[in-house]
RNA sequence: UCCGGGGUCGUUCAAUGGUAGGACGGCAGGUUUUGGUCCUGCAUAUAGGGGUUCGAGCCCUCUCCCCGGAACCA
């Protein structure tokens, strides 16, 4: 995975701080040349496209100088994590191409942590504090405003130790006790005064089960997991920068077994028309807005993969981004652009019509069957042709037939000659509609000299379109997926992303195809000639997800003059 | 209000005191049996003011703007 990823574009290994910061500890010898990452997950969910980005660091990093990335599970609190999200996490990295090995568990170190939680108690650095939680909040002060010291906060060592395996024992009921770190309540970082380090909750854990009583929090338990793991650098998102004076705290005052860890923080990645608020996603979900964790119109990776995005191509997105400290967005265009560039290389083409009306060939022999050769990907010719039967009866997409064609409108039309990919030249001569005047009918004439779609004489056609024999046709359905948010960054106006929502982000259609498509198999993608990349679903034979459509710049031409 | 982190083409990432560059997007053209791919070209940026320097996006200083921080969440 080290190697520059096949299909980005052709620039130098761009440089970014986090790189070059481990590259100069490695030079200076900061940890004996040993490099060691994490990617700390809390099992309370399902992982999203910003992970990604995580992932491809935290692993990237460690592989790029030869070290090691553990996947380790952030379970510290009881209430919101299960197995289920355990598996969910550790199948998503692996498909996403990195190998997690044996995970790893904060709950591992529960043991060793509530160790060094006496050991910061008998040394004068942590407190028991029988105050609930909104008077040790109201004492922390605010901004610019001065804490108030806990009238527990000089307990003696032994009293402090007594209440604490007290704590642990579970004879104490929830919430009555807290332990502290005696840091200091005049910080001017919040997050140093005396921040909470356990808490009493009896709940039973996903790995523990009814072990503990005593929960450390993240603080608490993040960086000394790192040290006990031997993690050289903790990469993490912005949003930690406040704590990490409070993680170099701890990992001070702690009787660590080896070099204390660095926290490094970079952006986390964020895309237009997108969010990953888990919050928010879970309720699309039970609102019915969408059909589950894995529907395609959302960025969790298992809806990704279902929807037909090549793990490659997610990581060459995400190496492509880099890493930065900037608050940014990037446009989902790019992650698309991605997507297609790896897909265009790879996926077999195949032809489809989605909204089919029919073109009768006026003048083809009646019953008459000829088999016409296809090039299966002209970016691959090792995916070798394909014989497709054509008839004189064929559906085509009804956007490639217009009875009054607007300007520079290349299809179809009375008079107009085109190509029918790999068969003929054919020239519409007429067409039939019913009492609403919707067309019912394409009338055309066919060249029998064109026969593979050359014109001997060499005349030119404008236009290629695709097509397949009514006779032969395979049903499908195809699930076409918008943008779930209209707006760039949804919620930006109201607060509230679900105020923009797109109405209308899934169509399923049913469609005609050629026989191939009924040999794809399960998650595989392929391209509908000019409609876009297809996967085809995980379970039911037929269905189709479009994973993107193709570049439209008729299209888009079309959607501008309006 | 206090502390911290940021601010470079429309977007995003580079340029580590020495020619402001790439990608996506946009526009224009060429090739093409996908209005796809590919190829060529074009346009657009250092938040503002002072300073240091032969030379500043980069260093100093003041201002402005954005993000984060006062869970017994992570």
């Amino acid at each position: 995975m080290s190697e520059t990823p096949s299909n980005a574009p052709d620039t130098p290994a761009a440089s970014n701080f986090v790189r070059d910061l481990v590259r100069a500890d490695n030079e200076q010898g900061t940890f004996g040349g040993r490099v060691q990452t994490r990617f700390p997950p809390e099992p309370n969910g399902y992982l999203h496209i910003g992970h990604a980005k995580a992932i491809c660091v935290d692993f990237g990093i460690a592989e790029e100088f030869g070290g090691l990335c553990k996947l380790r599970f952030d379970d510290t609190n009881p209430v919101t994590e299960e197995t289920e999200y355990v598996d969910a996490i550790v199948d998503d990295v692996r498909w996403l191409g990195f190998e997690p090995g044996e995970p790893v568990y904060a709950s591992d170190y529960f043991e060793t942590l509530y160790q060094w939680a006496e050991h910061l108690i008998a040394t004068g650095f942590a407190y028991v504090d029988d105050q609930d939680a909104e008077t040790i909040s109201a004492q922390r002060g605010g901004y610019g405003r001065p804490g108030v010291e806990s009238p527990f906060r000089d307990r003696s060592v032994e009293e402090n130790l007594a209440l604490f395996r007290a704590m642990r024992s579970g004879d104490l009921p929830d919430g009555s006790h807290v332990l502290r770190a005696k840091a200091d309540m005049q910080h001017e970082n919040m997050q140093l005064r005396d921040p909470i380090m356990y808490r009493i909750r009896h709940e039973h854990h996903h790995r523990t089960g009814d072990q503990w009583v005593l929960y450390p929090t993240y603080d608490w338990a993040h960086g000394q997991s790192d040290a006990i793991e031997g993690v050289t650098h903790s990469l993490c998102s912005l949003e930690f920068d406040s704590h990490r004076a409070l993680y170099d705290w701890y990992l001070e005052h702690c009787p660590l077994p080896g070099d204390q860890p660095r926290q490094t923080e970079f952006a986390r990645l964020e895309l237009t028309y997108t969010i990953t608020s888990k919050r928010k996603l879970r309720q699309l979900i039970d609102d019915g807005v969408v059909d589950g964790w894995d529907d395609p119109r959302l960025p969790t990776l298992r809806a990704l993969r279902r929807r037909g995005y090549p793990a490659t191509a997610i990581r060459s997105f995400c190496d492509f981004i880099g890493v930065a400290k900037t608050n940014s967005r990037h446009q989902i265009e790019m992650l698309e652009w991605f997507i297609r560039n790896e897909l265009n290389r790879t996926a077999l083409r195949r032809m489809a019509v989605l909204r089919p009306i029919k073109l009768v060939v006026t003048n083809w022999p009646a019953g008459h069957v000829e088999m016409v050769e296809l090039v299966n990907n002209p970016e691959n010719p090792d995916d070798g042709v394909r014989e497709v039967p054509f008839t004189g009866e064929v559906w085509i997409e009804d956007d490639d037939f217009k009875a009054e064609p607007p300007p520079k409108y290349f299809r179809l039309t009375p008079g107009r000659e085109v190509r029918l990919r790999g068969a003929y030249y054919v020239q519409c001569t007429g067409f039939s509609n019913d009492a609403d005047g919707n067309v019912t009918e394409v009338h055309c004439t066919y060249d029998p000299d064109t026969r593979g779609g050359n014109a001997p004489d060499g005349r030119k056609v404008k236009a290629t379109i695709h097509w397949v024999s009514t006779a032969h046709a395979v049903p499908i359905e195809a699930a076409l997926y918008e943008r779930l948010f209209a707006a760039e960054v949804p919620g930006e106006r109201t607060g509230d992303p679900i105020d923009d929502l797109r109405p209308n982000s899934k169509t399923v259609l049913a469609g005609k195809a050629e026989a191939a498509l009924g040999d794809v198999a399960p998650g595989q993608v392929v391209q509908f000639e000019r409609l876009g990349y297809f996967a085809r679903d995980g379970e039911r034979a037929g269905l189709f997800h479009r994973t993107v459509g193709l570049k439209d710049d008729w299209a888009n031409a079309q959607k501008r003059t309006k």
